[in-house]
DNA sequence: TTTTACTTCGTTTTT
DNA sequence: CGAAGTAAAA
């Protein structure tokens, strides 16, 4: 690694080159962002830019953060007034200030995609769309589809050219927009697509911003989409002092609506562009630096490029195809423990990337098993989780009244007795009105038939009324406080389901603590930015590899990232890439594929081993895949390892012995969605300690066998919550006995006797 | 209204 | 194979 001070020739040029559009071609491990934070510290010391004039545009928060510290620190005095953001934020920041044009009010609300199927729910009910033949998901991806090719739901419908699906979707579009607009709520593709518009049509704002933004840089290019290309274009116009770093071979996000061509085409876009290639590498050996060469060069839409290092080969590339992904998954703990204990490193040193988050599993489990400390990132977003959502509408109800995804969310959550019966009543009442659902609410001691439900109502509306009059006042994390305490949540929780409650219930509490944290950070707290770091910001972004954990990961989640020892499981034909990518035989998909490919293996720095199995179970049936094409196109000889390139058949299986090994009496880990990783451990543990005991590894082990319970059927016993019951019937389950207890006062319940710890009376 | 039984359907997803 | 969602039943 060269000293971190000095800069190559490319890397001094593209500092240098501050006038005009200006492309960076940057290879994986080129250093781009120390080139583009010297570029900056460059305009601010020697052009003396005002860094107020500067706009830094990156796709993840993350990176934003990493780059914002290392601006400030080469700047010093004033960096902090550099925008450097993410897309959608800049975005969010212009909309909030200027959305009243486009006939939206400033306290807008985000929707995110579980909103968005909420609301395509209603959409498809209300224009009679068959959702078995036209599924939510691919309304709204076509819906997502034209936004980012900012395709408005008018423009959309008048190009139906009498096709029968685009006409649904035309109709699906408007409406959908139509109660978005109505919820006052906006989608993350309109983040982009309304700040265009606003742009558009407002020159004298855009004005103000290409003033602003004197210089527009602009990271990841080559993940940018239409409506994101439109955006810089329209702010850069005015001074054309725009320099996009990017590498198309690293375009993995086609799928999301990324444009390659973007990237590809800037020369012609901006034929006085500047093109600065960084094809020096200081992350990898040349051994895994050729093998990522060697397999890219099959891709035919690319610039061309070759990555180089400085140092020497390194080691080989470990190649190994096990016979199932069981092996496959012993095999990488293994060599993730002997390499500790051999060489000295530590398990943050490595990574385990796979193209599946389903691939996950089995490696968690072997981690698991060994006791090795790993983290899998990605999978469930902590704003995600039901009771999390629930906390978040009752902020959005406060803030945004009209939001009707949030209010309906919560109108009955925890029960309060409104009924969809009383909804209905009340969006009758706002139809004719003209009012939203929450102006209905306000309004229901003059709806006729609401009955009993108006109190009801009217205490809801005063919870709401009550929080919003004091919420500048006391802040956010104290307002969801009282609302916990006034709704009674964490009881409600408990009533939902016992077992989990405890774990949603520390949830709920992280949130608060994600509240407190925000109001003691932020500049200038509000409920308007809370809500807005919880829309834009994923927990993804808090991934940092300092504790010494193993981290799992989809070799999307990867981009960006760099590991001393990497492992790349299943890479398999039919996994990787994946069976409808070759059925498709659509080349410029097998292309993106690649690109992830090449993605993968640049995330190693000294090892690389890739693995496979001959057989895997996918989608509940059993495969026999070949090695991947993308292991067959290394060089041989960087490989340590044979490549077969023969495909296999079920003959080269003993299958009796596979399922005597792996199948027989093997309960799967059914294991819950757990806020932590450290949450889901317990669980993890007991479920291995069964998974041991019924394999027969360790014997004896009780936890299998429930034993005796202390009463019968017909038994009067007591429950905790519930009180006292009778015993009704008892079955015995693999690991647990299933008690049915008629209750007293709680009708009857089913449960598992470890968890009711029921007590005979 | 709540629980249970059955069907359906599967990549990746920075915001 | 399993999650998630839906229909049916209690």
């Amino acid at each position: 690694m060269i000293d971190k001070n000095v800069l190559n020739s490319q890397q001094q040029l593209a500092v240098d080159t501050t006038e005009g559009p200006l492309l960076i071609l940057a290879g994986a491990g080129s250093g781009k962002t120390k080139t583009l934070t010297n570029r900056i510290a460059h305009l601010i010391h020697d052009k003396k830019v005002d860094p107020f004039n500067i706009l830094a545009i990156t796709f993840t928060n993350k990176a934003a953060g990493e780059m914002r510290d290392r601006v400030c620190a080469m700047v010093g005095e004033g960096g902090e007034r550099i925008w450097v953001t993410t897309f959608h934020s800049t975005c969010m920041r212009i909309l909030r200030r200027h959305i009243d044009r486009l006939g939206y009010d400033i306290n807008f609300t985000v929707y995110d995609s579980d909103d968005q199927k909420t609301v395509m729910k209603n959409v498809c009910k209300k224009l009679n769309i068959d959702t078995k033949s036209y599924k939510e998901k691919t309304l709204l991806n076509a819906i997502s589809g034209a936004k980012d090719n900012l395709i408005t739901a008018a423009e959309y419908s008048l190009e139906t050219f009498g096709d029968f699906t685009k006409i649904v979707i035309a109709r699906a579009y408007k409406e959908y927009q139509d109660q978005l607009k109505k919820s006052n709520a906006v989608d993350f593709d309109d983040i982009i697509m309304l700040t265009v518009q606003l742009f558009k049509e407002n020159p004298e704002i855009l004005e103000f911003y290409q003033d602003r933004f004197k210089y527009i840089s602009v990271d990841e290019y080559q993940d940018t989409n239409k409506a994101q290309f439109e955006l810089i274009r329209l702010l850069a116009d005015k001074y054309r002092n725009l320099c996009v770093v990017g590498d198309d071979d690293q375009s993995i996000y086609k799928f999301r609506g990324a444009n390659i061509r973007n990237i590809l085409d800037f020369e012609e876009f901006y034929p006085d562009a500047k093109v600065i290639k960084l094809e020096q590498n200081y992350r990898s050996t040349q051994t895994i630096l050729d093998a990522a060469n060697a397999v890219i060069a099959n891709n035919r839409s690319r610039k061309s490029k070759r990555l180089w290092t400085a140092e020497g080969a390194g080691h080989k590339i470990r190649f190994m195809q096990l016979d199932n992904a069981y092996e496959e998954a012993d095999t990488i703990v293994d060599e993730i423990s002997t390499s500790v204990r051999r060489d000295g490193c530590s398990y943050n040193d490595f990574a385990v990337l796979y193209r599946t988050n389903a691939q996950a599993r089995l490696i968690e489990e072997r981690l698991v098993i060994r006791g090795i400390p790993y983290n899998v990132v990605g999978g469930t977003n902590f704003y995600a989780r039901a009771e999390i959502k629930d906390m978040i509408a009752y902020l959005k109800t406060i803030e945004n009244g009209l939001d009707e995804v949030a209010l309906r969310r919560i109108i009955n959550v925890p029960k309060r007795s409104i009924g969809t019966a009383t909804i209905d009543k009340l969006l009758d009442f706002a139809e004719i009105t003209d009012d939203s659902l929450y102006g209905a609410m306000q309004n229901a001691d003059n709806i006729s038939g609401l009955g009993k439900a108006s109190l009801k109502i009217g205490a809801f509306v005063k919870l709401i009324e009550g929080r919003r009059a004091e919420i500048s006042k006391i802040g956010i994390a104290e307002t969801l406080k009282k609302i916990i305490e006034e709704t009674d949540y964490y009881e409600y929780l408990k009533d939902q389901d016992e077992e989990s409650a405890d774990d949603r219930i520390s949830n709920v509490d992280e949130l608060v603590n994600k509240a407190v944290a925000y109001e003691e950070t932020a500049e200038d707290p509000s409920l308007t930015g809370f809500l807005e770091e919880v829309a834009l910001v994923s927990d993804i972004d808090n991934i940092d590899n300092g504790d010494g954990r193993v981290l799992l990961m989809t070799l999307h989640s990867a981009k960006g990232l760099e590991f001393p020892r990497v492992f790349i499981a299943g890479m398999e034909d039919g996994l990787f890439p994946g069976m409808t990518t070759i059925s498709s035989g659509d080349n410029e998909d097998m292309e993106e594929e690649r690109r992830l490919a090449y993605v993968g293996i640049t995330r190693a720095k000294e090892y690389l081993t890739i693995t496979c199995a001959k057989m895997r179970m996918l989608r509940g049936e059993t495969q026999f895949n070949p090695v991947s094409r993308f292991v067959r196109e290394i060089p041989g000889e960087l490989i340590d390892g044979m490549v077969p390139g023969n495909r296999l058949s079920r003959s080269d299986f003993d299958e009796d012995d596979y399922e005597r090994r792996y199948s027989s009496g093997r309960p799967s880990a059914r294991l819950k969605s757990y806020a932590t990783p450290e949450a889901r451990k317990p669980a993890m543990q007991s479920e291995i300690k069964n998974l041991n005991a019924i394999a027969g590894l360790s014997k004896g082990m009780p936890a299998a066998n429930p034993g005796e319970l202390s009463f019968k059927t017909g038994d009067t016993v007591r429950h905790r919550k519930f009180g006292t019951g009778v015993v009704t019937s008892i079955s015995k389950e693999p690991r647990d006995y299933k008690v049915t207890v008629d209750f007293d006062a709680y009708g009857t319940k089913i449960m598992y006797a470890s968890f009711a710890k029921l007590e005979k009376v």
